[in-house]
DNA sequence: CAGTATCCCTTTTGATACTG
DNA sequence: CAGTATCAAAAGGGATACTG
């Protein structure tokens, strides 16, 4: 994931034969890392807890339950590389670190609500997908054990 | 990642003392789901080749460099079972079988693609954090360097 | 063609212990 | 307090072989 552009090169590079495909080339590139980012367990929630407000390593810890020390350093770094967040060290005894929101991550967390929005419009009819594959599903197999006892 | 709320139910209930928080809350139910559909290694690929057409397995299996058979099913039913996309199996042989968005997956697509937009217009800023915050790590690696070669 | 079933390896994650 | 280091467990993903 540090190696930049492994294998699968053959999608980045623009266009098919009947039709140009604008963006999805990309998704390997630039739009996978942050879409890594933004989608890996932890990092969200981060985002979103700092959404107007500025917060500890401690007080981070204790709002995403369930996170691990060492998952929360690993989340807060890879957020602070891509720019999305700062975090400002005070020379103190005990130590004290901040972390904020920086104006990329703002902008970051903007664009997050409206899948977030969609995802809340649409729970529902993905919902009802679920209880239905899974009714065909299980029907599919019932079938399958009556053809089996007929042979 | 198929038994639901499994731990961490802790922030998926709504308020915390001094704020009210929206959404962020939700982000390991609901929203968790579809982030990790999409985000996954292949699905935002089938999402982008399906827009405006239908394609069949072999279609996507050679659109998409790199995929293995066993992924780029297992990537399918999922997105089946999401109701994203459909899925029609033509009764002849050799076996035919189509895939195409769903209503569901269109609209998602359009939400996906601001983040995309999103991407592309900040891929340099993030590029230039990453540069500053490595630069940064060497630098502070080189302080422990000397400082250790002091004592 | 369009899968399914297995095996195996790599990456990710969590638990635990230790430190400036 | 805010980490780092180490190790073990688990999930993700690929190669291969087989099937309706």
């Amino acid at each position: 994931m540090e190696d930049g552009t492994s294998k699968a090169l053959g999608y980045c590079t623009g266009t098919y034969d009947d039709q140009v495909i604008q963006w999805d080339t990309r998704a390997d590139c630039d739009v996978r890392r942050i879409l890594d980012r933004i989608a890996d367990k932890w990092s969200l929630l981060v985002i979103a807890l700092l959404d107007r407000q500025t917060m500890r390593f401690s007080e981070l810890r204790r709002a995403i339950d369930g996170v691990s020390q060492r998952m929360l350093t690993v989340t807060l770094r890879h957020l602070e590389r891509d720019g999305l967040i700062s975090r400002t060290v005070y020379p103190v005894v005990p130590p004290r670190v901040d972390y904020a929101l920086t104006p990329l991550g703002i902008s970051l967390h903007q664009v997050i609500k409206s899948l977030v929005t969609w995802t809340e419009d649409h729970q529902g009819e993905i919902a009802r997908a679920h209880d239905e594959y899974d009714r065909r599903a299980e029907q599919e197999e019932h079938q399958q054990a009556v053809l089996g006892a007929s042979v």
